[in-house]
DNA sequence: CCGATGAAGTTGAACCGTCAATCTTAAATT
DNA sequence: AATTTAAGATTGACGGTTCAACTTCATCGG
C-alpha cells in the first residue's frame, strides 16, 4: 500500500506525447491508404513485410512477429488478403503444422503502387517534423522501448546485426 | 513521377520501433486495464481527462480533443460510461448545443482506484527503460511530432505555458 | 430578422480486433 | 511406443471503431 510515485514533468510530457501519437498517425495513415486502396496500416505493412521477405513469403509465427501482431488477428487479415487475391496460403513442406503466406505477384504490384504514396505520408506526419538528430534519438530510444516490450522483438536483431 | 525519397537507415529504424510501439503499448496496458475492471485505456483516459478538469465536467468537443478521439467515437464511449455509472450528460446552459460529460463520484473513486496500478504499469513498460535524459529527448521529439500531426493540439497549450 | 453556413453531437451499419475454444502436428517424457 | 505437452494456426462470437447520415442550434451576411 506504499504510495504509487506519480509521473514528473518530463515523464507526463512525455508520456502524454505518446498518447497523442499512439492515436493521431496510425489514423492519419490508415485514411490515406484507405482513400489509396481501402486497405489499413495494418494491412499494408503484412503486404510490406512479405514483400522485403526471401522468396515473398514468410511462416504465419514469423509474419505475426514482424507485424506485432497476434496470430489470431493476422489469420483474420490474411483471409481478407487472400480474398482479394494479394496473398496466398501454402502449407509448409518440412512442418505441416507450419502454414506460409505468400505474396502473389498482384499483391506485389499493388504494393509498389502504394509504397510512394505511403513513404511520403510517412514523410510528412513524422520524419519532416525532426532533425536528423532528432531522429538518430528518436530510433535509440525507440528501440529501448521496444526491448522492455518484447525482449526478443525482430527489429531488434536487425539493428545488432551480430 | 518522380522517384520517392525512401528511408535511410536510422528514418527506418525510428519508424519501425514506433510502429512497434504503437501496436505493443497499448495492447498491454489494455489488458492490465482490462484485467483490473474491464475497461480499455481509451475508457481510462476520458475518466482521466474529466478527473483533472475543473469541476470534473468538460464539453464532448473538449473531451475529444483531450483524448485525441472523434466525436462519434467519444460519444459511444460516454454511453457506455454512462450506463456503468461513472459518467453523466448534461445539457451546457450557455449554449444548446454543447453536452458535458460530468465525472460521477463513482466514476472518480474507480479512477482512484485504477491509477496506480496503471501509473506501474507505465513506468514499467515504457518509462523505465529511459533514463532521464531520454525521457528529456522524448518529451521534446515527441511534442514536434505532435506539432506535426495537429498544429493546435491541447498538450501543446499546456506545455508553452506563455 | 431571415436564410445559409457551419459547429456540436448522436446514431446505426459495416468493419475490424480480441478472446476463448478448438484442431492438428511436433517434440518431449516415460 | 504411448502419452503428454507444447507449437502453429484457425474460427466464431462479441465488443469496439469508423463512416456517413442526420438533428439541433448558433452565428453571420444581407
Amino acid at each position: 500500500m506504499t504510495e504509487p510515485r506519480w509521473l514528473n514533468a518530463d515523464e507526463r510530457r512525455a508520456w502524454l506525447a505518446q498518447v497523442s501519437i499512439n492515436t493521431l498517425l496510425p489514423a492519419a495513415l490508415d485514411t490515406q491508404l484507405h482513400h489509396a486502396r481501402k486497405l489499413s496500416l495494418f494491412d499494408y505493412n503484412v503486404l510490406a513485410m512479405l514483400s522485403e521477405a526471401d522468396g515473398r513469403f514468410l511462416p504465419m509465427s514469423e509474419l505475426a512477429a514482424r507485424t506485432s501482431a497476434s496470430l489470431s488477428r493476422l489469420s483474420h487479415v490474411v483471409t481478407k488478403l487472400q480474398n482479394r487475391g494479394w496473398v496466398e496460403r501454402r502449407p509448409h513442406p518440412g512442418d505441416a503444422r507450419v502454414t506460409t503466406a505468400h505474396l502473389t505477384d498482384a499483391g506485389m504490384e499493388t504494393i509498389e503502387e502504394l509504397a510512394p504514396g505511403h513513404v511520403e505520408a510517412v514523410r510528412s506526419l513524422f520524419l519532416d517534423a525532426l532533425s536528423a538528430e532528432d531522429v538518430a534519438d528518436l530510433a535509440r530510444i525507440g528501440e529501448k522501448i521496444v526491448g522492455r516490450l518484447d525482449e526478443d522483438h525482430w527489429i531488434l536483431r536487425e539493428s545488432k546485426q551480430s
